[in-house]
DNA sequence: GCTGCAGGTCGACGTTCATCGACGTATGAC
DNA sequence: GTCATACGTCGATGAACGTCGACCTGCAGC
């Protein structure tokens, strides 16, 4: 197991040869590695990040109308930031009457958590 | 301190009044969550992903000569996507001869880590 | 000098994204 | 029934993104 990888730099060689063996590989499957961007795609935006922490902050489900005020951004642009959390599996919503509850999932940020160590 | 936020759907209301008392507040400010989503953002692409988890992996630098065949992608997409790593602060590289070398930066994704808690 | 190679940059292309206003859809109040 | 409200969806628009090939820049060897 090559631990320290700093490469020689092997100048001197035939021309065409690789500068080096290849010893690297991927820890992380192909799968695994587009789920994990996935989730930090949806949390790559400076809302929907916040959208979460306010969320992650609360035990209990927080009210469309709570959110709304909190951003300088339409309602249908905030809706819009939902639904992209919704579907990268973060939070869900519940509908009571005329307001919608949202909520992190739980367990939906720890894979992301785990591969960063 | 309003722990379980599951509001009550105050349905019985005068028209206009919001439906609940805005209770929640972003934790994180503006600026934080900015810097935030930007290293998520970094790692929001399968390719960036693996390529800081090969990083991460090695405790020495990693010639880009190494990276490149890891990925079905041109060199130049791949040099595109260290350089939008290295805007993120998320790696640095250095150059010796021929060889561009790259490497995690220290503390680089403690923040993000430490905010998904 | 010249040639070949590694890797970065540039320009172009198609796709995805963030944002908005407008509209649609339920629901509750009357 | 009608009306207002809360929220989602749709269509448009401009910006950002991922990808590529072509080109440019250093460096090593001749």
């Amino acid at each position: 197991m090559n631990v320290d990888l700093q490469l020689e730099p092997k100048i001197k060689r035939a021309a065409g040869a690789p500068c080096c063996e290849p010893v690297v590989r991927p820890d992380v499957d192909r799968e695994k590695a587009a789920r994990l961007a996935e989730v930090a795609k949806a949390l790559g935006d400076p809302i929907r990040l916040q959208l979460v922490d306010v969320l992650r902050k609360h035990a209990g489900k927080v009210c469309v109308c709570e959110l709304v005020p909190l951003f300088d951004i339409s309602q249908s642009t905030l809706s819009h930031h939902l639904k992209r959390l919704r579907a990268a599996g973060i939070v869900d919503s519940e509908r009571q009457g005329l307001w919608a509850y949202y909520y992190v999932l739980p367990g939906a940020l720890e894979d992301l958590r785990g591969w960063l160590g």
